[in-house]
DNA sequence: GTTCCGCATGAATCGATAG
DNA sequence: ACTATCGATTCATGCGGAA
């Protein structure tokens, strides 16, 4: 299947301002985090956080295909030995602005960052929030499905031998038993929380999650074909998993240099670029290459 | 070490009002949640949850020690296909009591309730909230130092390995100078994820948490001869650990029928016994048993 | 004594049915 | 229309009895 990847210059709630609405199915996204990043985003502070992330949100809400989902990777930091309220400031606002907050998953990071504090352990867990447009979205729950624990081993046991040859010899028949029972036997579906290891080795970009976290959910909530949108793009991950799983995906990124990077490691056959060019003098143009 | 057990029948908000300020430790507590347990508390209404809460957290900032602290186990329901907001309006409502929200921990439910629905996947999480009155509070890390656990062996050994090759300046600053010290260390600093099973099988008691959970803040914020309080006691879990762990402890329930089991399981020379004999015709008057 | 196996039991949630 | 109740769905855990 041929996908494109479109990737963008500038700033999201600008960008997005000329996409059609209801044409997204999938929005991931992890943005800067208060004060985090100061180097790079010259730091959004905690007290203004919420009225900077709205006018995006509201152009989120937009674009988003009333079928689909969106997932906000975030977590408040630590303000003077206490954690911030911003983000559930955030979820409040954001269904003032009519988006459904469905669900909010864990990501339990495995292997956290190592430090030691008098007051406060380890911080090893970030939000996932899931905002939806509808109560009703689209949700493939069956491929993201897991092993069942060891205990369901024992229970194969009890099956004869005989009764497992037989099985084995009508795949692919349709008739009889139905193999995917024995699918549900051996594989569970999953729970609200995901245990993923940080990855350590993408030191380009200051806020990299591992490709696991946008693969799980792109898997989720879209089928082949589908359009993925991450409008903090950073360092593309969302962008290369939704291409290396068949999804069209659209990235925006506000830093030249992430911008750049992320284009040179777009397989350039599948890349579109669009660049925001207002020395031209209007800011509407939009110059687009297609390389290859 | 002797320490004593004092369990009240009552509303918390009321019996804690003859409590001295500044006396308790360590408050752990599982509240009933929004429209839970309808019938033995009748259940609240999410959207009166934070009002009927505020009257207690006011006392119990009233008794708690500046140098202990509040957890707070609570978890929101789905209403309408989407997560309630009352937890976090909560949040918000007691820092303008004047609390501090130091942390959030994660309870991840290894045995969470099974089912399937097809908007959702199991919820395998609660929400441990850490409150204090001051950002000065004891602290003792030590006491909940865990054995690093199989992933820490196999990551050490990478460590090891790539280490000879000059790899550290990929993993960070700061890991990989610290790697001897790793080697020699036997036991971790936990994070703020804890992963315990719900004891779903035990019952004489069915207790809403497993016990691992309170003896796990009880060892991290108090020491031994402290006194630890659980205004929503229910089956008594967190006063019985307590005792185990010689901490005095207050519980109170308004069940009648929760405050009599626990009663009955508290060792007895470590019981003192307080009841409210409204029909005395004074309701301020309380009845102290010693028993044995 | 160990190990193995059967089984009840959860701070759940949705959709249909009933008042 | 809106609320209350009920059945169906589903899986990790630990206890108790058996091998």
């Amino acid at each position: 299947m041929e996908v494109k990847t479109d990737i963008f210059l500038g700033d999201c709630k600008d960008i997005l301002k000329d996409f059609p609405e209801n044409s997204i199915d999938l929005i991931f996204t992890s943005p800067p985090y208060a004060d985090q990043r100061k180097k790079t985003y010259g730091g959004i502070h905690p007290d203004t956080y919420v009225e900077w992330f709205l006018p995006a949100s509201e152009q989120l809400l937009r674009v988003l295909k009333p079928t689909g989902t969106f997932i906000l990777n975030i977590k408040e930091k630590v303000l003077n030995g206490e954690r911030s309220t911003y983000v559930m400031e955030l979820i409040l606002a954001m269904r003032k602005q009519g988006w459904f907050w469905t669900e909010e998953f864990i990501w339990h990071k495995k292997n956290c960052y190592p430090g030691k504090w008098p007051n406060r352990f380890r911080d090893a867990w970030e939000r996932l929030l899931q905002f939806n447009k509808d109560k009703k979205f689209h949700m493939y729950q069956e491929e993201v499905m897991v092993p069942m624990g060891d205990w369901a081993k024992t229970r194969l046991k009890k099956l004869s031998y005989t009764d497992q040859r037989r099985d084995e010899s009508r795949v692919g028949s349709g008739f009889g038993k139905n193999i995917s029972n024995w699918v549900k036997r051996e594989n569970a579906y999953p729970t609200n929380v995901l245990h993923l290891a940080t990855e350590c080795n993408n030191k380009n970009h200051s806020a990299a999650f591992p490709e696991g976290l946008p693969e799980w959910f792109i898997k989720l909530f879209t089928k082949r074909g589908d359009t993925v949108l991450d409008p903090f793009m950073g360092s593309g991950t969302t962008n290369i998993v939704a291409q290396r799983l068949d999804r069209n995906s659209v990235g925006i990124e506000i830093v030249p240099e992430y911008f750049e990077m992320v284009k040179a490691q777009i397989e350039p056959s599948k890349l579109m670029l669009f660049d925001k060019r207002e020395d031209y003098g209007n800011a509407s143009i939009r110059r687009r290459y297609a390389v290859r």
